[in-house]
DNA sequence: TCACAAATGCTCATTTTGAGCATAAAGGGA
DNA sequence: TCCCTTTATGCTCAAAATGAGCATTTGTGA
């Protein structure tokens, strides 16, 4: 049995909580579209495929990642063909296993070219923390419903409208943050991203909704996300973007931010405290523009036994 | 940029709940140790690994994957090497992307030299639906305690104590199902796993205390068996296993079997019950050494609107 | 000195769990 | 035929968790 060659690239998400919403890392790229970092795996240097990541970004980026985990091996064919400064795919097919890395927010920005840039910029209709986006009424949801019109047959109608209403909550059915692959999956498929055009080689009508990135490094992103407002909600991940010591305000803000949606603030933190993750430091910040807030800590010690939780999100509003 | 070609395998964990206990389909390997399905990923045939993995299935076990999802990307050097009928890691490094797939119980057995077994034989600590495994107190409680006090320093030492108390539950911490994976590697890097000494060329004192499978097979299993006590929590994947008409009682049956655990019936019903994942069909099924049930039908609908939600596991005992 | 803005503290009605008791209905054997 | 055993289902009750919102503190800045 031969197994026939393929490239196989990693490709990180690095993400971080900034002051209004949270940051990813990307790499821009002139007239191009940004892309992510991304760095070839030689299986002769690299004995895992997490030794060459943290490699290569710690040589690129000049930081050391911390907190790591693989998300998915993206290598459906058409991907990768529009990152110009990678092998044609024509010879050998590059598949790129994607990987989500969480950085404390005092993280230094990289310097070798790296910017951090807001999550919603490139998902505008993911932010919810100010009410319904207007981006949805204003263009997604008209579009949505004409490429459901557009439909040949009254099976498929149904389909797409089936599809459109349980992602993006259309008709009044509930919006589920952790949808966010399957929105931008969506939107591809439906032609409203510009990826999509740019993929097809065909110029389609939608005006540029939203930043797009290379190659197909958004929906990497938007995997990231998916997985990141998952599994905050039953591991304590939050607290790897977290700086060593914090108010408890900020750490509703960040957990908002990846959630994209406010939380009520008195039971956010009577759920907290149950978990037993977080201790006081005695220590408090002035000038929060009201009463000093105390300064706590992660208990790294409490992930250790007992079952496995993240952080409750008691939704407001 | 130049990246080296790797050989890209596609490994599949296909499940199926049988009477007492969940399977695996495995290809048994005569004097070798059984192997999982595999097949290699051929780029220039296969436009995505999805279509890949279940054309080779359908060719290798003549029958057709349902419900398939990626669960992991395996690339660590020298996982490969003991697959003696493969290509030697010397030259091409091979990687395997493990998939895990359910199919109902009523998928005929495959006739390719395909064989389910149990689950429990290659993890006999996982299964705590009559108990507490006996093996547990008999054999890998004493010998993670002798693993224990072999460590060099009292930092590693309390490091190790740590690791094996919140994986085994070791000193009244509770035992979490979902860590299979975590409890999987710890036998295998503390030594106690067949596979470990195998790995290392070497003869360790451990008696065989489970099945082993080939090459780094077993841990895929264990990444399938993690993966799949979690996910049933918060989507509905149990019906995938299960026919198109079942009882309550064997649909319970069925995820005890998956979480390893007994369930409080009643609890399970009220819980199945405000999910409206399921609705009765006024057949009853006789014969089941009691009063007859009633056959229900997942209602695959109710999946599309509403949140995600999985089934509740209402612990018994 | 007095509002204001945040940070914290508490209460209360609802829901959701966790445990168990009670009743219903077939099949087997006395 | 009539219990008795066995499995299916129904229901109740206390405890815990959630969802909402009012009330109190305490620096800051006008």
């Amino acid at each position: 049995m031969s197994i026939p060659p393929v490239a196989v690239g990693l490709n990180a998400v690095v993400m971080a909580a900034g002051l209004e919403a949270p940051q990813v890392l990307v790499v821009p790229r002139g007239s191009n579209e940004p892309a992510l970092p991304f760095g070839p795996f030689d299986p002769a240097r690299h004995r895992t495929f997490e030794i060459g990541l943290r490699e290569w970004v710690s040589e690129q980026a000049h930081f050391q990642l911390g907190y790591v985990e693989q998300l998915y091996t993206f290598g459906d064919r058409g991907r990768e063909a529009p990152l110009a400064d990678l092998p044609s795919s024509d010879e050998a097919r590059i598949i790129s296993i994607g990987y989500l890395a969480l950085t404390p927010e005092a993280a230094d920005l990289p310097s070798g070219g790296g910017e951090w840039h807001n999550w919603y910029h490139y998902f505008p209709w993911e932010d919810w923390r100010a009410g319904k986006p207007a981006i949805l009424e204003g263009q997604i949801e008209p579009a949505l419903r004409r490429w459901i019109d557009e439909a040949e047959t009254d099976g498929r109608r149904a389909a797409r409208r089936d599809r459109a209403r349980s992602t993006f909550g259309l008709d009044g059915r509930a919006w589920n943050e952790e949808r966010c692959l399957d929105r931008y999956e969506l939107l591809y498929s439906s032609g409203l991203i510009a990826e999509a055009a740019r993929d097809r080689k065909e110029a389609q009508g939608m005006p540029p909704v939203s930043r797009s990135m290379a190659s197909d490094h958004r929906r990497i992103v938007a995997t990231a996300i998916s997985r990141l407002r998952g599994k905050i909600k039953y591991r304590p991940v939050v607290f790897e973007l977290m700086p060593d010591t914090f108010t408890l305000s900020r750490l509703q803000q960040v957990v908002e931010g990846i959630v994209g949606f406010p939380l009520h603030k008195q039971n956010f933190r009577r759920a907290l405290d149950r978990t037993g993750f977080v201790e006081g430091t005695g220590r408090m910040l002035a000038r929060t523009g009201g009463r000093p807030a105390e300064l706590f800590r992660y208990r790294r010690e409490v992930l250790r036994d007992g079952q496995a939780t993240g952080i409750a999100i008691p939704r407001s509003r």
